[in-house]
DNA sequence: GTGAAAGCGCTAACAC
DNA sequence: GTGTTAGCGCTTTCAC
């Protein structure tokens, strides 16, 4: 193991100007820079972390915090496609991601702790309950943190524009003649699931369309499958059936499909359906399905870019709002 | 910021006395154990990875190489799950996990030096390029590997019975009456497709099914629809097509089905197709996809295994084979 | 431009 | 059982 003294010695100079050199101080002159790199590299040096770390108390690390409800983790396919996205922008920034568990060493701990262990430089977090003390402690210490999917005074935010696409959805649907549009919602403890839902409550008021509270089906907060296709069959049990559906997640509208090919019925025949996410499946489904997208490419790179500047410049607590589009596919019906 | 000399003056007792409590040695009376974590709770100490690291050249970090080739990064759907049970593994032993990438402070580097820079205790690394100079480097370490999808004499691999799974899916296809069987292949360049391909082969020996060059259609080793697709016309526009179809990979086989969809015949009546991983999307597709089904959560946690047990022991060169499972659904017919 | 000295928070011999 | 001491590899005053 090469340490900064072994250069220093090869090289003829001091520690602190081998030192200098890595940190790319200005007062150290070519030629001695030169002959440190040479040596270093001669040597097969390079720094150490932890070292830096410790004097510096800047670990150019970031914690990655997946606290999201469904148990899928990683898996979550959204979610890791804004990670991927996120990790991306930090990396080329110079910072390192690392999962922040609730253990260490085996026993279980605080987040907070966690990030003080590891001397973590900032925090991103990912549909949490920010009700859980284990978050709100960490909210509230003076770790800068980018929440997404979440709105906050206290932190950072970034989210999609879940109101907008909602209105976008319903108005699609309604362009295409539908005034009986239902809603099957992720339920109101989910942040994007209130906010998808009172976006549907506002299109339907701008569109001057009748309000019906049978026509809302609470899915799961989970946004699964099943949830989906119970919500369907309860919509479809009414007197006075909706033509079309607009769904708080593709997973949910998957469901419904489902739902209504059981009863030996056809989508987009005998129901419009729209979803919200854009997840790979949506394409490849048949028929292929209308839906919101959200572009988690900028969802990660902006919560990257947040995060960093509020670590490096100013604790600035932006509330970043993304744009979507609707995809239109196949699973929609002029009527 | 608290140290242990703080609570080793307000105990009463020397900063060794609190490591050694931290470190849960046996010779501390029980009086000052309680003492020192009570002082130690009430002043809201919390140790120190780096300086921990520093001394003891042990990070409790396990760097992440996600070096697959489509691009998709932790988006992955098998890598990510593959993860998430490694991560779920590694941290109940105390472990972290970080991300390795070729950068340092936003400057290019080697694996191997951004794993020491970070001290890592050993590296997970996922369906590589074991060519790349920068991955022989590191095999060559005296850092602990473990590779998913790979061989090697000189790491620790974990990866799926990938030739008794073609086998099944071959064996099930002839079990419905299929002789002209075919293979879409992942190509021979990944470690996978080689092996499949294999399978295949094998599977076609054993049976006395007659081997015929045609039928084996290259799909890209990215395992893309696209190349399915083209993979699969290539196949219907033989003089005499085959009537059933193993596609390495789900991806490839739900590229296929669209190619054969496109030719207005249908799956599964004119043909009958196999995939291989069972992502998710393979249960919604129309008609749900018959497949080879890989054991993510085994795979992810006996790589952990392995790993921990070469850091921690001594660094076997375990080569484990997960076994798979046919999974049958609507995509294959008796003829 | 360069270097000597101190110290980040912790652990590991070793002495008591 | 407990404490003293040295030092992990690095950065940072501050003096020259």
């Amino acid at each position: 193991l090469i340490t900064i003294y072994d250069i220093a010695r090869e090289a003829g100079v001091s520690p602190t100007t081998v030192s200098k050199v890595f940190n790319d101080y200005s007062d150290v002159s070519a030629k001695t820079r030169k002959k440190v790199l040479d040596t270093a590299s001669k040597m097969g040096y390079f720094p150490n972390s932890s070292a830096r770390t410790l004097i510096t108390k800047r670990s150019w690390t970031l914690g990655v915090l997946f606290m999201e409800r469904t148990g899928k983790g990683i898996r979550h396919p959204f979610f890791s496609a804004v990670l991927e996205s996120f990790k991306n922008t930090a990396e080329s920034k110079g910072y390192d991601l690392m999962f922040i568990s609730q253990f260490i060493g085996g026993k279980k701990t605080s987040y907070l702790e966690h990030c003080r262990f590891r001397n973590v430089d900032g925090v991103v977090a990912v549909l949490l309950d920010l009700e859980q003390a284990n978050v709100t402690e960490l909210v509230n210490s003076d770790i800068p943190c980018v929440f997404l999917d979440y709105e906050s005074a206290q932190a950072g935010t970034v989210c999609s524009d879940n109101i907008n696409g909602s209105f976008q959805a319903v108005q699609y649907l309604h362009s295409l003649g539908h005034s009986r549009i239902a809603h099957i919602s992720g339920g109101q403890n989910s942040f994007a699931g209130a906010k998808r839902q009172l976006g549907y409550e506002l299109a339907l008021q701008k569109l001057k369309l009748p309000k019906n509270e049978d026509y809302i089906a609470a899915g799961s907060c989970f946004y699964t499958e099943e949830s989906g296709y119970r919500a369907m069959n309860q919509l479809l049990d009414l007197d006075v059936p909706p033509t079309a559906v607009f769904a708080a997640g593709d997973n949910l509208a998957i469901g419904a499909m489902q739902a209504v090919k059981d009863r030996g019925l056809s989508v987009p025949e005998h129901m419009s359906i729209v979803g919200f996410d854009d997840i790979e499946m949506s394409a490849f489904i048949t028929p292929a399905l209308t839906t919101v997208r959200q572009d988690t490419a900028a969802l990660g790179s902006r919560a990257a870019e947040i995060l960093i500047h509020s670590i490096e410049t100013v604790c600035t607590l932006e509330n970043v709002v993304v744009p979507v589009d609707l995809v239109v596919r196949n699973s929609c019906k002029a009527i």
